[in-house]
DNA sequence: GCCCACTGACTGAATATTCAGTGAAGATGT
DNA sequence: ACATCTTCACTGAATATTCAGTCAGTGGGC
């Protein structure tokens, strides 16, 4: 009986690795060809596996690509609880999470792997879904941080709900320019730009986030 | 000869007028399906045409896609003149780029459209192209306002470039939020939210930008 | 011996693109 | 003014291709 639950757990385990392996397959392959170029052929050529395997364990391509984007959305959101959550002052909390936002390249994963998403969202409601609440786990967080620099007295606004919304909301338009590599942008300022705003809405002076790196 | 001339010119319009007419019948399309779940033939049915017809003026679907798209961006491109060199204090001109930047509905076609396009620029260079100049034409038109306004000692910046950076990619991100239906965000909000950050940027007192409707 | 993950050939539908043909509008010649 | 010729926007059916999804069969491990 308990080797038998071993036995079976074992081949549980197996069927998991392989649905993560295809999963992550998909997810190579979008960012690659897009969410709507995306072939199965493809994701199957990329795991080195028939074409049959992957209806065997996802009944459609559209469930493939929609466990993949949540997959994906569950790991950033628990990377945001864990900045959120994280050690330091206020201060070098939310430096750390603007710093998190910023694309870590051009083509970061992240970001390309969501403003697909977005455009797909549009009309379909469960992707919609699926983003949205990738947006508000890392709007909640700089909420919280910039919640308790207020507490702390670090920081000064009277209403860290908005700073926060309008913080995020900017990180996105400067994510959007530097992934789409827009000219007159890159890395470097989107977080200066981040850094001079979160600066100006709380009421610190200027240089002070640009000081507070770990 | 001259009638011969007329003649002609009269057929070259018809031609004109058909193109214009399925360009607008292909935006249509892809507002309701996207960009990337367009079919020829939907294009053809709403314009009550042969799906060779299609063909017979755009080489192929991408064509008509790309000169659509190029085709909108062109017309906001020229309307973004239009507000910039439009009348009134740099205050009212402000207020007044920021009120256009404001999606008109949850689904505002240009929005849509643009949402749609930045995904497909990211692996179309074209596409990319386009969306960036569209872009850059709204932030040119940001700065000559804030440029303006600065001269008139109506602004305080040591940075105007840098500020529209700032504001057009705050307005993108509360764009998409609002076109996205994201909860707790909405036109109303969208627009004070703007006025917040610019207030805070232009070294303006809370409120101003609030009494400068037209 | 049975389960079940897996294969790979196959089907059928969707859909972009092509093309031969049509008719009306305009050009040309008288 | 008339007849004839030419052009060309347009049709609709044929074609070709691409793919998602199916299914009968296989083999290794419990």
């Amino acid at each position: 009986m308990v080797q038998a639950n071993a036995a079976r757990t074992s081949r549980q385990e197996q069927v998991e690795l392989r649905r993560a392996e295809l999963l992550e397959a998909a997810k190579q392959v979008v960012l690659e060809r897009g969410l709507s170029h995306t072939r199965v052929a493809d994701v199957a050529a990329a795991t080195r596996v028939s074409g049959g395997l992957i209806h065997y364990h996802f009944a459609t391509k559209d469930v493939l690509l929609t466990e993949m984007l949540r997959t994906e959305a569950e790991r950033d959101i628990a990377k945001a609880r864990r900045l959120a959550t994280g050690t330091g002052t206020a201060l070098q909390r939310l430096d750390r999470v603007m710093r998190e936002f910023v694309p870590s390249s051009r083509n970061d994963q992240t970001w390309v792997l969501w403003i697909d998403a977005w455009g797909a969202g549009l009309r379909d409601e469960t992707l919609r879904t699926i983003s949205e609440e990738l947006d508000a786990a890392w709007n909640e967080m700089l909420f919280v941080v910039i919640s308790d620099g207020v507490a702390a007295g670090d920081f000064v606004t009277d209403n860290p709900r908005a700073v926060a919304d309008r913080i995020s909301a900017l990180l996105d338009g400067l994510g959007l320019r530097v992934t789409l590599q827009r000219p007159g942008i890159n890395r470097k300022q989107m977080h200066e730009h981040a850094r001079v705003v979160a600066e100006l809405e709380l009421g610190l002076t200027a240089g002070s986030l640009a000081s507070a790196s770990t």
